[in-house]
DNA sequence: GTGGTCAAGCCGATGT
DNA sequence: ACATCGGCTTGACCAC
């Protein structure tokens, strides 16, 4: 699937103009790890090699622009019961930012694309599409949510809350999105930078 | 303790 | 068969 050959953007609206931020800055030379493909390597190789100094906690990435391997809870691999802990990288804030500014750009990569990507950013190819498909989910719930609301919002002067909330769609909406933290975000899909 | 966030896991569908 | 997708869910971490 090459759907980037086809989801070309034809304005600029990004994060880089707003930044102006290079898009071919330099990331200290080498890729952290070998490619893995499968999540089950990347638990397993954990970036134990030197190439990956971060040695801050998950989270802790305000004010550090490298782009160095993603922080994993390195200290404590193991459980109480000495089952192997599922690891989650955090991506750094630059790393963020680069794949944000790519997704800005295009929501679909094409392998090339996605290997240089993750070259730049020293991340896996996987690391890069999983993190594409979920922010196209995310953007997707986000969509949904503010056009939920709006239909509840409309409903509500109308006096027809209630019937709305018994509407098919409406009842499998909430019940896939119990709980969801987007449910009630007003500010629309993307925000006010993003459309 | 609870809830939010998000990378990763899982699964079925689809395209080649 | 394989890669990638969407649609969730899970699990680790964090803030409160």
């Amino acid at each position: 699937m090459e759907m980037s050959d086809t989801v070309k953007p034809v304005t600029s609206f990004l994060i880089e103009d707003i930044l102006s931020v290079k898009d071919d800055t330099v990331f200290n030379g080498q890729r952290c790890s070998q490619k893995m493909e499968r999540c089950s390597q990347w638990k397993e190789e954990r970036f134990s090699e030197p190439l990956c100094p971060q040695g801050t906690a998950f989270g802790v990435q305000t004010g550090s622009l490298d782009t160095s391997c993603p922080s994993t809870s390195e200290s404590s691999s193991f459980s109480s019961s000495g089952k192997q802990k599922r690891s989650r990288a955090a991506f750094t804030h630059l790393q963020v930012l680069e794949l944000e500014k790519k997704f800005n750009h295009q929501k679909y990569l094409s392998a090339p694309e996605r290997a240089h990507l993750a070259g730049t950013l020293r991340l896996t190819e996987t690391q890069v599409k999983i993190w594409f498909q979920n922010r196209r989910y995310k953007t997707k719930r986000k969509q949904q949510t503010s056009e939920f609301c709006k239909d509840v919002y409309k409903a509500e002067g109308l006096g027809l809350r209630d019937e709305l909330v018994r509407s098919s769609l409406i009842t499998s909406f909430c019940k896939a999105y119990q709980c969801r933290p987007y449910m009630w975000d007003y500010r629309g899909p993307w925000g006010p930078t993003l459309w």
